[in-house]
DNA sequence: GTGAAAGCGCTAACAG
DNA sequence: CTGTTAGCGCTTTCAC
């Protein structure tokens, strides 16, 4: 074991062998100086760090990550990263582990459960905890996951996990009072996936609250949370005519408004819509989406925050949900009901005739 | 040391220790069976993967990185993750690297030099190599990186440093192509951030090619890379008439369209829009954008595979930059110059007579 | 406080 | 092909 104290040879990169050679104390009392944070000021702590630093020494994560079992190193798993939605999840994950020193590893599912089951078993021996962003897996596929690492799910709850979800339901009621505000008497909500756990809180909050504000709700659906589901719903939403259509979330929203559109509609002439989460695209659009926004950034930094917590603690620390509160953005989605009677924008229909 | 062969006790992981003991074989011998993929069917092999998967048995990633010093880990750097031309080369680099056994981590430096070198330091220990996506970093502080690990730079070329890049000049060939061919004359480049690689080379291109489609181009800007930088161009782009306006990208592109529909002008009778990139909003917005298709999710996974190339091979492997083709996506947002005058569509100008 | 020594779980060089 | 033996660089008892 000699050969490890013979001093800073070649271009290898520096351990603290070289560095306690250098400084003429033992291997150890540097590890200590750059484990311990506390201690930063005794006498040989300043000149070990000193001749460290003079010499080039990082740590090697790899060696402190075997011998302590922790590799600062969290997972975050979504369906698809070029969606907006979650891009912003992660936004908010990423600044909020960096803060605390941990680094991110991107898992994106591809919408694909067989992909994040594959990625996740590499990941998992890799990371201090797991934030689910999206999760295609199962419940109960996923309280195994947490049984190995320590796992927070955003957007949905899962019994016995910790999880970040919004308000949907007062998200929800103030989508309801613009909209009864407005004058619209008869609404359809264009649902999202039939798995989706946002899409039947949302489903239940508007047929609970609906009463509430006297108007009427319809379910449509289900269809996929994409723009091409939001097309597949404008044809659905058109054959049962309303005055406003509420969207499982902006994509859908989006989808329904262009299609409506190429259709003859006018927005928000002939149907008002109402979309979820205010991705950037939301304000985009011509007109702009009147939508729900989510706390997205919030949630990811939530999250981490709740599982940097699990970590430190030695405990499963199983609390009910973090839930945050949303707000209504209004653009020009919506409108007083059109003096049109709700059949009249099908007029333009082109050849759909059955 | 004998203790480490006491068997598969408590609810610890199992190690090599405790497969081998189990299948009464060596350590050495279990740790063969999952390093080399080739030895996969000898008799005692298979013994072995029978008992290790009924223990349970995964190889601890770390321990292998700590003795192998290859983690299986490549990072990402980006300046923006909610931008969704990142989001898709991210996305092309995670398929790449999936497909080759690495996972991903990722970096996003949220425009900031400091946050890059910051989590660059930390995570540089952890990785086999880096796919620059897009980086603050100046070409010698690109070089020290590369100095430590594989590098890849996408989208920007720097000196004895890989990397993958689309064909800017043949993409802005299309572009004035298609413009000269409706009969514009008179067009304004509405150029990117001063520092950035493809303006140059963009700026270039159709300074040089201009002529041969009998076209004249000014430059104007330069501005941020955004939609609020294309709603600062617009208004500069307004003072200097022009039938259509090529923008360094499709968000400025679109924050042009916006500014300028807003000021009174329509698009495209009153001026032709052409963006760069065609990132997903592009066909969102109304009219859909003209732009030249920058194929991300292939550059992104040429850049892994570029890297993963430079990582296998122990020379650094500096050729030519790799390029990759373009093509011009026809919308909306061009057509043939107006009847009206260029200076009309300012008439409806509210409220910024000087 | 500091030093010595024993691992964390795996791979790699070397014999047999 | 298999077993034996050193480490990879760091943390962590355990003595002093």
């Amino acid at each position: 074991m000699g050969s490890k104290g013979s001093g800073p040879d070649g271009g290898r990169t520096p351990t603290i062998y070289d560095v306690a050679a250098a400084a003429g104390v033992a291997p150890s009392t540097v590890s200590r100086t750059f484990s311990r944070p506390g201690r930063v000021n005794s006498e040989t702590a300043q000149r070990i760090r000193a001749v460290a630093d003079q010499l080039g020494y990082r740590v090697n994560p790899v060696a402190r990550a075997l011998s302590t079992s922790r590799t600062s190193l969290i997972a975050v798993v979504v369906a698809d990263i070029s969606n907006p939605f979650f891009a912003a999840i992660i936004r908010g994950v990423q600044a909020g582990a960096a803060q605390a020193g941990y680094t991110v590893l991107l898992i994106d599912s591809e919408e694909s459960e067989a992909i994040e089951r594959e990625a996740l078993i590499r990941a998992l021996p890799l990371v201090d905890g797991v934030v689910l962003g999206s999760s295609r897996l199962s419940d109960s596929g996923i309280r195994t996951v947490a049984k190995q690492r320590p796992v927070v799910v955003v957007n949905r709850t899962v019994s016995g996990v910790p999880s970040v979800v919004i308000d949907n339901r007062s998200g929800v009621r103030t989508a309801l009072e613009h909209l009864a505000g407005l004058g619209h008497q008869r609404l359809t909500y264009a649902a999202g996936p039939e798995a989706s756990w946002p899409d039947g809180v949302r489903w239940r909050a508007l047929r609970e609250l609906a009463g509430n504000f006297g108007v009427r709700v319809d379910r449509r659906g289900p269809f996929a949370p994409t723009i091409s589901g939001g097309t597949r719903a404008a044809e659905v939403v058109r054959q049962h005519p309303a005055s406003a259509v509420i969207a499982y979330n902006d994509q859908v929203a989006i989808g329904i408004m262009r299609r409506l559109t190429q259709l003859g509609a006018r927005i928000p002439a002939n149907v008002s819509v109402v979309g979820f989460d205010n991705i950037l695209p939301a304000e985009l659009v011509t007109p702009g989406l009147t939508t729900v926004e989510a706390p997205l950034y919030a949630q990811g930094k939530t999250a981490v925050g709740t599982l940097l917590a699990t970590i430190g603690s030695a405990r499963p620390q199983t609390g009910p949900a973090v839930v945050l509160p949303t707000r209504l953005v209004v653009r020009g989605s919506t409108a007083v009901p059109g003096a049109y009677d709700p059949a009249t924008w099908q007029i333009s229909d082109a050849g759909t005739s059955p």
